[in-house]
RNA sequence: UGCCUCAUGGUGUAACGGUAGCACAGCAGACUCUGGAUCUGCUUGUUUAGGUUCAAAUCCUAAUGAGGCAACCA
């Protein structure tokens, strides 16, 4: 106990005197004290390996981004390498279009990979292996029928029956094995298989199958092959040429880590285990929790129906949980990697609340975003004893978060847009904007006192008329009154009307797929999408795609790639600002 | 129901046998030329039942609840 405390103390004190900000705030999630105790044990050669491998079938959703900082991050956190591998071991869905969008997204994110690979590169080595294999009994080609497996795996809580080509002759299994590559024999009728123990309580040890018969041509490969390795067989022998010392996986792959270290004691029988500084790395597959997403559904299968029925635009659409959809809609890389670390890493089956990466972004954003003024929802002030034709331009910070921003020019007239939800006729309690007789600031411009108001036929305010007090240029007023509020605002004449896109959450319940009787759809927000025309101030005629802006007292908005007939930017609202009404 | 895994405020996650902390959300207040930001304070938690121990969120047993596994997908 005394040795145990002193270390403690040790330990305090290490924290708080030697260990600068870099993981102070940093959860010691359970992966990352698994990697560390390794690495104090002893990793071959000092050095973590850690790999991202995705199937080039379709785009990286939010989801894929937690794996894909979690393995990053502990590899550049041990100063070890990152390897970014397309596991690209069944031909009928893949596609190069589906690899560069993967780099692109990765790239994005800023997680930078040591080393790119195709697993396909290796079967040819997966071929000898498997050739190996069969050589010592660890593997036979079985000619049980597909449909007809079934009855020899057995259930979970009994065991299975073994093949009746289990024992058969290595020729025998060598030849078909041959015939099975070289497409001499049907889909379905043969299957090399990894020969264990069927009457093994775990499922994926009764003799798995490690090579399908497909004829269908690799996007890589082309027709080389007719036989192509699977997952379970081509993954370790992946992860132990790359010399991968932590698969980190998710956790539904954590019933398949026995065959896994089946597969990695095989090549190391074989000698084939990669040697770091004279010694073999054997590689460990460990897994956490899949991210969930409350107002989203993150199924792939799901996502594509939403893009085929066109529920969406497209897998980049703003309001989609991929990762170019995110982007597009304005989520910036670090605001992602922020989120995904403080979500944390666990074994525990969670749902994060969409307000975390709200937070995230606007955290941000609010750091680097500029600030313009634009008025979505108009209704026009007349200030009546402002000289009809006059104008004035007023100087505007472009982020009070960053003075070394500067500032820029906003120009003012006679008559102004503002938001019409900024003017109640009849004020309700603690009310402070414009409503007659009160005045308020408009933002960088002047003080201004309501007078009256016109309304059109149907009664509907039509044109609030005011009094501007000209001493009070800039915003404030030599006698230092004060007003209770600040309101935004476009001067009338030199606004320029831009189309906006107000996104919102994809379904209006927290769990789009609790109920496995009910259709996601069902949950679809009629509202995700409402576009819009704003009126905003003229510097943001030039406004670039990609860049971000916040509109003041509004939201953060991003520029799409679109443009409008006119070619005038178009503003995807990333996420709005906090608002305590 | 066989096997595997998990369980800490509303949500997510720390605490590694010795003071249950952080973030998000929520609620107050201060400040503010954004009803934003910032700052301060507050509310809310160890699934249950036994056991081990001076001491249990932590170790053991059981219960309960949740997730995963029975593709020639990954």
């Amino acid at each position: 106990m005394g040795p145990q405390n002193t270390d403690r103390h040790h330990l305090a004190c290490l924290t708080m005197n030697e260990i600068p900000n870099t993981s102070s705030d940093t959860s010691r999630h359970f992966i990352r004290q698994i990697i560390g105790d390794d690495v104090a044990a002893g990793v071959p050669g000092g050095k973590v390996v850690t790999r991202f491998p995705p199937e080039p079938n379709g785009w990286l959703h939010i989801g894929h981004a937690k794996a894909i900082t979690i393995n990053f991050g502990m590899a550049r956190e041990f100063n070890g390498a990152f390897n970014l591998r397309m596991d690209d071991t069944n031909p009928s869905k893949e596609s190069e279009d589906f690899v560069n969008a993967i780099q692109r997204d990765i790239e994005w994110l800023g997680c930078k990979w040591d080393n790119f690979i195709y697993a396909s590169d290796a079967f040819d080595t997966m071929r000898d292996i498997a050739v190996a294999l069969i050589k010592s009994c660890h593997a036979y080609v079985c000619e049980v029928p597909q449909e007809e497996w079934k009855n020899f795996r057995g259930v979970p809580s009994a065991p299975g029956t073994e093949s009746p080509f289990r024992n058969r002759p290595v020729d025998e299994s060598l030849a078909r094995f041959d015939a099975m590559c070289r497409g001499e024999c049907d889909e379905g009728a043969m299957c090399l298989r990894a020969k264990i123990d069927m009457t093994s309580p775990n499922i994926h040890l009764r003799d798995p199958v490690i090579y399908r018969v497909l004829h269908m041509p690799h996007y890589r490969a082309g027709k080389t092959w007719s036989a192509y390795p699977m997952y379970d067989f081509a993954h370790p022998i992946e992860d132990a040429l790359e010399g991968i010392t932590h698969s980190l996986c998710s956790i539904e792959f954590e019933v398949h880590r026995p065959l896994y270290d089946w597969v990695i004691d095989r090549l190391a029988e074989l000698n084939l285990l990669i040697i770091r500084n004279g010694e073999p790395v054997r590689p460990k597959q460990r897994e956490f929790a899949r991210l969930n997403l409350t107002h989203t559904v993150m199924s792939k299968r799901y996502l594509l129906q939403l893009v085929q029925e066109k529920k969406v635009t497209g897998w980049d659409d703003p309001r989609m949980p991929t990762i170019s959809g995110f982007r597009r809609r304005g989520f910036t890389p670090e605001s992602i990697r922020d989120f995904c670390e403080r979500v944390g890493v666990s074994k525990y089956k969670s749902l994060t609340e969409l307000a975390l990466l709200d937070s995230c972004v606007r955290d941000d954003l609010n750091r680097r975003a500029t600030r313009r003024m634009a008025v979505i929802n108009p209704v026009k002030v007349v200030i009546d004893n402002f000289p009809a034709d006059a104008e004035e331009f007023f100087d505007a910070p472009n982020n009070p978060e960053d003075p070394a921003a500067g500032s820029h020019q906003v120009p003012f007239s006679r008559e102004l847009w503002i938001e019409r939800d900024d003017f109640m006729e009849v004020p309700e309690k603690k009310f402070f904007r414009v409503t007659p007789g009160q005045e308020v600031r408009l933002r960088y411009a002047c003080l201004f006192k309501c007078t009256h108001v016109e309304k059109d036929a149907e009664g509907n305010v039509a044109e609030i008329h005011g009094t501007w007090d000209p001493a009070s240029r800039g915003g404030t007023s030599p006698d230092g009154r004060k007003v209770k509020a600040t309101i935004h605002w476009v001067s009338v004449k030199h606004a320029l009307p831009v189309e906006v896109r107000l996104y919102d959450k994809l379904f209006t319940v927290p769990e789009p797929q609790a109920d496995p009787d009910r259709d996601p759809h069902d949950f679809l927000n009629p509202n995700s999408l409402v576009t819009r025309t704003a009126f905003a101030e003229p510097a943001l005629a030039g406004a670039a795609p990609g860049e971000h802006f916040q509109f003041e007292r509004l939201a953060y908005f991003c520029v799409d790639p679109d443009r409008d007939a006119e070619g005038r930017p178009v503003f995807n609202r990333t996420v709005t600002l906090k608002s305590s009404t």
